[in-house]
DNA sequence: CCTACCGATCGGTAGG
DNA sequence: CCTACCGATCGGTAGG
């Protein structure tokens, strides 16, 4: 009952608002997600859970945020030991393959689902989710740029047609996951990668002047959690 | 007022039902479609909506055969001419693309969209959406498979990589052009198309081992409305 | 095709 | 954090 336990526990339980959140709109959308709802899942009055946000356009942006923290920690910061460059993407890529295998949101990529569910109305969460996309689209095409300058891809690449086409990879494994529940689809996704990122282990690329280095060579290991692709 | 005019008069309505959920929903979503406010937009009342269908699943359903037929009609019929294999492959991604790019459905793909917002939902709306991606993957596939076997494309290729790749292609425009308004990204689509499916324009094939055996192929014309791809 | 209505649920507020 | 409540809107039905 003192002020410090009642802030504690406030930080708590808007914690655990967020994680039910999460969950929630995962699989109903961020518009689906309701107070009500979640009030009752949470054991709560509405106004409780409303009380720690304000409006539901407050809490679907620290729903993102939350979202985002996850994706941080299963995508990106696997990639951070990796050196920048073809190394970092390769495990970016596998990381990101992997996050939707795992299925580690139940309804899918949450930011896919966002994007397709905010991008016909205008407002602060459509804005929010459109600017994540930018900043995860210039990380990737930072990594690449440096790729391409290290001489690890050919000079010919395009980053912005690379960063596009591993886009697309992953959106239509998303797709295949969670539409038609098709895990075989992650050795499709993995073979676009490997196409466009070259397939060795821990082995100088061959220069050439071809498009890709692809040498002679083990698939991609680190930071990969799910199972190993078919043959 | 007699018999035969009421029926005409019904399907005149329907059809205008149909035709202001499909544009509707492009932009709300299925879900986000209402009857209170179709009734408002077509000043009829919420009964006289709900009346041609029965329910909202059924309305629901029925959109989505409204917004197949657009679909089938944009991008399937103008392949219809070119001779089946690769270049009606090539017919069929251009219009897909452009498809996109004219905003045919404001919303974006209607399907991509549909998906999305079912795909975590089972129930007869989600089986028909899959049904029909299962429908369109297995077209592609065929004319993909056609391709191979009659050497216009690499012996070594995979119908199934190639129409996820196309998938991925299609859904990372989609999500480029709804998200972020990038029409330049029709470019990255287009170009993805082209190191896919050869890019040559009237140029005889060059006979070699690589994965693209490119034929005497015009380019696409057929069906593009849109403007032309950037150098 | 209409009016009139049903129970349920929505986001949000008042007041404590 | 609660109870109690607001107006609006949802899909759907009764009865004509």
């Amino acid at each position: 009952m003192s002020p410090r336990r009642s802030v504690a526990d406030a930080l708590g339980t808007r914690a655990a608002i967020l994680d039910r959140s999460v969950a929630l709109a995962s699989v109903e959308g961020l518009e689906g997600l309701t107070i009500g709802r979640l009030a009752t899942e949470l054991a709560m009055s509405k106004s409780g859970v409303l009380g720690h946000f304000g409006s539901k356009e407050a809490l679907q942006l620290a729903v993102l945020d939350r979202a985002g923290q996850i994706f941080r920690a299963e995508v990106w910061e696997p990639a951070l030991p990796a050196a920048p460059g073809l190394a970092r993407l390769r495990v970016l890529c596998e990381a990101w393959i992997s996050y939707l295998e795992r299925r580690v949101f139940p309804g899918g990529c949450f930011f896919v689902a966002a994007a397709h569910e905010f991008d016909g109305r205008p407002g602060a969460v459509r804005d929010a989710v459109e600017a994540r996309f930018d900043a995860w689209r210039e990380r990737l095409g930072k990594e690449a740029r440096r790729a391409v300058e290290a001489g690890e891809l050919s000079a010919g690449t395009d980053p912005g047609q690379l960063v596009f086409e591993l886009l697309g990879l992953v959106m239509a494994l998303n797709h295949a996951i969670q539409l038609h529940g098709d895990q075989r689809a992650t050795a499709h996704a993995r073979r676009g990668v490997q196409t466009r990122l070259g397939l060795e282990e821990g082995r100088p690329p061959r220069r050439r002047r071809g498009p890709y280095s692809a040498g002679g060579i083990t698939p991609l290991r680190a930071g990969r959690t799910g199972p190993a692709p078919p043959a």
